[in-house]
DNA sequence: AAGGGTCCGGGACAGTTGACCTGATACCTG
DNA sequence: CAGGTATCAGGTCAACTGTCCCGGACCCTT
């Protein structure tokens, strides 16, 4: 096995980890499911991790950060309201729909982080940055477009957010791809609607 | 230890199981710590069940119709619409406030469904079932206060499920309370507006 | 070229978990 | 009251998991 230094280690095991996740699932990945999904040697995990929750740990924060920049590369600002929410919308679905896995997990460990002690933190992290991403494109486009609210736009922000998130998660239940792009345009309309 | 009829000592244990996976979570919860929350002896849940996985398909089930039952409880026809709507909220809102750590578990284990071969169909059952409810309780006001819908019954009770959800797992991990009623507000005026 | 720090491999260990097995005991039937 | 069945208790087992240890290989400095 080539060498190499600590920190690219890490990296290595952390991208291993997340895959072997989203495969198998938290519960059933194990040390030595994820050595073998990195293609390495169990001794290696313990020599750059002190133990399988700092691993967890930095699983969360990278996949954290990773889901806030998909949130934010689709909501881009576009020509007019409806345009920007439809196709922030739309790209954000795509997203959901080409790495159902990745999200699954993303839920998943908010659940581990709520439950492990001194790891709550992370949870309320991951929901906090959504909120902050949403509420920082409102105030530019407010900017942008000359926009009056009709709510304010930290209620706004949370209202997407949470929509977002139930919606995510029964179409990862129930996986009725096409029952969504209606309610989706049900709620750009409204969306479009709370702004004068 | 009383003896009791089988099906009895089922349930006994299935309440246990639900007590032990809120307050540990459905990952920490073994064999063992079920038995010793019912009081009982471990070859006693051996006898009564095949498995532990045959348990867990009783609690998710039991739990599924609970919650059921929760929505339907909560989303009764009253005077007008909006205050349908508003006092449905707020009965919902109220259970979660109550019995957050059951809402926390009713979450933990639609995911241990997904991921658990042969299970999938409890998870599907229980979102279908969310969207059900609220589509009877729709069709039901619709005849009563003769209502003109803008979008269909479907897509509307897939949004409110949906929405409700996506909501309350935000709650569970932020826990702002205050938060929560604007939003409902705002929530509650568009669901007024998308009937004539 | 030698030595020390960094990295890797295989093996081992203790704790936990789901499952099972053998008896013992209570309840019911006839 | 006797026999049989249903219910319970304790002990045991095999598998798995996280963690750790020790020896060896590699690389960089001096």
């Amino acid at each position: 096995m080539a060498r190499m230094p600590s920190a690219e280690r890490r990296r290595q095991l952390t991208e291993a980890a997340i895959r072997a996740m989203a495969r198998d699932g938290v519960a059933k990945t194990t040390t030595r499911s994820i050595v073998a999904e990195a293609g390495l040697s169990l001794s290696v995990f313990h020599y750059c991790f002190d133990s399988k929750q700092a691993l967890v740990e930095a699983v969360i924060t990278t996949l954290t950060d990773q889901s806030v920049s998909v949130v934010q590369e689709a909501l881009r600002p576009r020509d007019t309201l409806e345009e920007t929410v439809a196709a922030g919308f739309r790209a954000y679905w795509d997203h959901v729909r080409a790495h159902p896995e990745t999200h699954m997990l993303t839920y998943e460990l908010t659940q581990y982080a709520l439950r492990e002690p001194g790891f709550e933190h992370l949870a309320r992290r991951q929901y906090e940055l959504y909120g902050e991403a949403y509420a920082e494109l409102i105030e530019q486009l407010r900017g942008a477009m000359d926009l009056e609210l009709r709510v304010p736009v930290s209620v706004l922000a949370r209202y997407l957010a949470a929509m977002t998130d139930g919606l995510t998660l029964n179409y990862l239940v129930l996986g009725d791809a096409a029952a969504w792009e209606d309610i989706l345009d049900t709620v750009t309309t409204h969306i479009a609607g709370l702004v004068r």
